[in-house]
DNA sequence: CTGTTAGCGCGTTCAC
DNA sequence: GTGAACGCGCTAACAG
């Protein structure tokens, strides 16, 4: 209908528009804007007007035809929140530097068809690359190894060790925060985790054992699974208090169970940290900040693991493939929660 | 240096792949893969299947350089946390339709450099159209009239009126708010809001009067404003509870800081809902189920938000462009912090 | 029904 | 220095 009589200003201008307006071939013009050498200073500034007025931007599209890329990355999460793709987006966009590349998002909401679906649309317009982004740190399934493009799985690993995944290390994290409380002072320290299902949580528990055995000590009680909700916190931490009242430390399996566990201290009028330290994981602002006191928790690094991924990505695309599994080390974000005064 | 020896096997088929392995030309492999009826049952199988076995799949930058269209559309956000955009993102997808339009997800962080930066780069790969989510209600500055796609502002609205503009009803949602309230018989109700120089806040507060006026009632004191934070919560319910406590009902801002209220509120024995009633806004799942008891708050319908801009962006792609500002409703979700046992 | 031709917008040889 | 010609993968016209 509006196809030919688009009435708009700046419908879209072709490189032969500027090239007419600015009296030169096509060829020329491309020479010109994409700064060749093989053309006079007059005659590129000539074109780079031309190209100015009419706000020509080159049509990616046929450029991509041509190139056989597109400088384009797609970016499939099943990540409802947005909690770690959104972090994970934003170090891939400053890995890949301004302008040079942008990122297709998809959600695929946890559905391996939609999953499916997003990679053939991301595929049809020719993505050079697929990032994958979990939602738990368990393996997953591999989109399969005869894609037309590397692929690089963040935060959930591959199952196919011939992929190249970027995890975060769940087992030193546990032992990251095991360290601070001791080095806090703290000897009488219980774990109340999230869901045992959780690779993460087996893992971060697994850390912390090691590392109060390294100094010869132990967990208060058995670690504490249950859910990942302020719910579970508060039960557990009844249950804890009522069975263990020496209890001096009290790491969380997430920063919401912590926000739990916090409250019940608090009603048990139990000072936070100078009777029980508390601490969390992932560091999501909107819980550790404005808790009473703010809470100490052990940050994944997100946007680190976003740039790792958009770096490798890169490499595979240059031809320089890797495969297997990059751990990353995460780093623990001390508040009042275990040192007074922060 | 990879260009011609690529290893990989699913290269990337192409059409005359197809049609070779067929035996047709390319022309008729186009129309029996694209459903045309100008071709015998038989050939469209024979070439399905080749297709199939290669695994081809239509190069959409091809195709898009001849429609003119690339079933590509761009979303723009400043939103760090994805509290909005990841719901609008999939509301916008599902109101496309799986398969027919992909979405591009760039965020500005809030940073306007960084915006027309990414407008170039969407507007170079030849998006369709644009939707651009704000993170504030407040009205933002255009992108600008001469632009060659449609453009769809959502939550914030563009301070130019020729744009078109999804907005939330605020103003309707403080009056549902207290509607609420008054319909759970309070009648002393106050309101602790967030940072006063939100549009949110005051069009929020002004449907509050509204809606108590109409009932010949009034705020319990003059709305407090402060920040949309926990701390903010806490504090200004202590100094409301120290002044007015014959208050039943307290609105809050939004639901971090109906957090923070109810934490004093339970420190200071008063009963929720029994004794106070508590609201907040934004429905944020984390904060209004686990807290005690869950939180009555209002839905700001993000996922309607997503689809009907998408679905107005989709008219304005068609050539049937809209202007003004259009202010979709919002929802009450009713649980235990206003009516017991919900 | 099927094949041939042309062209979408661009970059890259080559000749001039 | 500059321009004409070709091709990237695909679809819309026509021919056959």
């Amino acid at each position: 209908m509006n196809d030919g009589a688009a009435p708009l200003k700046g419908r879209k201008a072709t490189l032969s528009d500027v090239a007419r307006l600015a009296g030169v071939s096509v060829a020329t013009a491309s020479k010109a804007l994409n700064g060749r050498s093989q053309v006079r200073a007059e005659t590129r500034a000539r074109v780079e007007e031309a190209a100015e007025q009419l706000s020509f931007s080159p049509n990616a599209l046929a450029r991509g035809l041509l190139a056989g890329r597109t400088g384009t990355v797609g970016l499939l999460t099943s990540d409802l929140e947005g909690r770690f793709s959104i972090p994970i987006l934003m170090g891939a966009e400053d890995a890949f530097g301004a302008g040079k590349v942008a990122v297709f998002l998809c959600d695929a909401r946890g559905d391996s068809i939609r999953e499916q679906h997003h990679v053939r649309a991301l595929l049809g317009r020719r993505v050079d690359g697929l990032i994958v982004v979990g939602s738990r740190t368990d393996p997953r399934p591999s989109l399969g190894r005869d894609l037309p493009v590397p692929v690089v799985y963040v935060y959930a690993p591959s199952e196919d060790p011939e992929d190249l995944s970027i995890i975060v290390d769940n087992v030193g994290a546990g032992r990251q925060a095991i360290e601070h409380l001791i080095s806090c002072g703290r000897t009488r320290i219980a774990h109340i985790s999230g869901d045992p299902t959780y690779g993460a949580s087996q893992e971060r528990a697994q850390g912390a054992r090691e590392a109060l055995a390294a100094r010869g000590l132990e967990l208060i009680g058995d670690v504490r699974f249950g859910s990942w909700t302020e719910g579970w916190g508060r039960a557990a931490a009844s249950m804890l208090l009522a069975q263990h009242p020496e209890v001096d430390a009290i790491l969380c399996g997430s920063d919401q169970v912590a926000r739990g566990v916090m409250d019940v201290l608090r009603e048990q009028d139990r000072k936070i940290p100078d009777d029980v330290a508390v601490m969390g994981f992932d560091n999501w602002e909107i819980f550790t900040s404005h808790s009473r006191p703010p809470l100490t928790s052990i940050d994944m690094n997100f946007e680190r693991l976003g740039r790792v991924a958009a770096q490798r990505l890169f490499a595979a695309i240059d031809g320089k493939p890797a495969s297997g599994v990059e751990a990353l080390d995460t780093r623990v974000v001390i508040r009042g929660s275990t040192a007074p005064g922060h």
